[in-house]
RNA sequence: GUGGUUGUAGCUCAGCUGGUUAGAGCGCCUGAUUGUGGUUCAGGAGGUCGCCGGUUCGAACCCGGUCUUCCACCCCA
């Protein structure tokens, strides 16, 4: 009969201790977005498939979970398909919905669809779980939060100084110093394949290159030439595996390997543009870095490139990412839009910050007195008071059965209750109430009003 | 999707190369204390050893499958 019950792989269920964390980062973004001027919208759970399909590589179509058509899905089935065991070819006559997988691609949709609706530039924000059937691991789930914030309809560079600003003051509200964000640009990479004459490897080559922290300059190198790039045109751009040192010095050693580049030229003057900018505004407690093995998102992605790392010693991948897309709309059939965004991998920075100890300790909502139960006519005396106390503010509940003295006693305080009232028969002759402090045990006598005052 | 790893009470974990009734700490429940919790003391409940199958006289332990956890790829918040 009774079976063990579990949730997917993946996901997970929050206790209230969990969801008070996760509203206090949520609360902490929101309030940052609306300072900087985003809007929020929200899309459906799941799209139709044509929407996210091909969106995302290859890759990402495989990660995409499909929901399975309604009714006798079999007998509308590409009978070849089945015949032949593709599944792939198999999915789109079985499967017409799919689960969102990302908050960028559905928004990219909303706004071709209300295009007459909305004032350009749009700065919409959004808060919502996506889902992906990868693998999980630890910081990766199938069911995840993500806090995206984009632009659209502006070609402005001052967008992406605005967005480097919101990052800093997210986490800077969060108290969670010593972030990086890590810039780059496409065009950048698009340079260096242009220099090594290697332009239609510009995948290949960024992203044997995204590994340069992990797996070494020589593994990337062997990686590269796995990928048919040739080591003479490698040796090209030697100088990048030994890029360090400021962002400004960076930016010198660039501007050299570039130089015969048109694009990576255009690059290194949007790096610059960026970085004089925040140099002049300053940054509360996130560090600005250039990292030019920075290549996510590439395959939308054709300005700047975001990356976000926990602060150091803290073992997290990143904890958030974003970029420019010339043509963000483009793929719904309305071209020349330009759209620029970051996200907030709001599961990841809450394991960052349990990590750091960081949450607020009053991040919990409770009630401030819990009000003991001693029968039906003490009780009707308790609410009144309770309502009195929920008027000016104050969170009250009152136990709800006659149970003995220490059940009740034992329950305000597993539920950490900063305070209980007592009222029975002799405090009800005399119109007061007892207080007592949890903490510190000690009890006295009060009216209704010095009840109330007490409890603020 | 590939390779590996983990799973014993609510929680953290013991459990000797397979051998009777599977243990501890913490937590939980009851009482000492029928208007006083957090301390103490006494007692108690709770496990088809992830699940299914196999080998064996006998399996928590060995084998296969499956689910789950975490890790490395892939990719990514």
């Amino acid at each position: 009969m009774a079976q063990k019950p579990s949730i997917p792989k993946g996901t997970r269920d929050f206790s209230p201790a969990e969801v008070a964390k996760r509203n206090y980062i949520i609360q902490n973004i929101r309030e940052q977005f609306e300072k900087f001027g985003f809007q929020p919208i929200e899309t459906p759970s799941f799209e139709n498939s044509e929407t996210l399909m091909g969106k995302y590589g290859e890759e990402g179509d495989r990660l995409i979970f499909k929901i399975l058509n309604s009714g006798d899905f079999l007998k509308k089935a590409d009978a070849d398909a089945y015949a032949q065991q593709d599944s792939i070819k198999l999915t789109p006559s079985i499967s017409e919905k799919a689960l969102r997988y990302d908050l960028t691609v559905p928004f990219a949709r909303y706004v071709v669809q209300h295009r007459n609706e909305i004032e350009f530039p749009f700065k919409r924000y959004q808060i919502q779980p996506v889902w992906r059937a990868d693998r999980p691991q630890k910081g990766r789930f199938r069911e995840f939060f993500q806090c995206d914030a984009d632009v659209v309809g502006s070609d402005s560079l001052w967008q992406e100084v605005e967005f480097v600003q919101l990052y800093d003051a997210v986490f800077t509200a969060l108290d969670l110093k010593g972030v990086t964000i890590k810039i780059n640009n496409r065009k950048i990479l698009s340079g260096f394949a242009e220099v090594i004459g290697e332009s239609d490897k510009l995948i290949d080559f960024t992203v044997a290159l995204d590994k340069l922290d992990k797996i070494g300059e020589e593994g990337v190198k062997k990686e590269m030439q796995e990928k048919g790039i040739s080591s003479e045109a490698i040796q090209k751009i030697q100088k990048v595996f030994g890029l360090k040192g400021s962002f400004s010095k960076k930016i010198e050693v660039l501007k050299d390997i570039l130089e015969p580049s048109e694009i990576g030229r255009k690059g290194i003057e949007e790096l610059e543009f960026i970085n004089s900018a925040i140099q002049e505004l300053q940054l509360n407690t996130a560090n600005l870095d250039l990292d030019v093995t920075l290549a996510r998102g590439l395959n939308y992605y054709t300005g700047a490139i975001f990356e976000v790392s926990a602060p150091e010693g803290v073992a997290m991948g990143s904890i958030g990412g974003g970029g420019r897309y010339d043509d963000l709309t483009g793929i719904f059939g309305m071209s020349g839009v330009s759209g620029v965004g970051i996200s907030f991998g709001l599961d990841r920075i809450y394991l960052v910050l349990e990590e750091l100890g960081l949450f607020p300790e009053t991040v919990a909502r409770n009630i401030q007195a819990l009000f003991i139960n001693f029968g039906n006519k003490e009780s009707l005396y308790c609410l009144k008071a309770i309502k009195e106390l929920r008027a000016g503010g104050i969170a009250a509940e009152l136990y709800p059965e006659e149970a003995k003295m220490k059940k009740q006693m034992a329950h305000a305080n597993k539920r950490d209750i900063p305070f209980v009232v007592l009222a029975g028969a002799e405090e009800i002759e005399n119109s007061k109430f007892t207080l007592k402090n949890m903490k510190t045990g000690e009890q006295s006598a009060v009216t209704l009003e010095e009840l109330v005052t007490k409890l603020v």
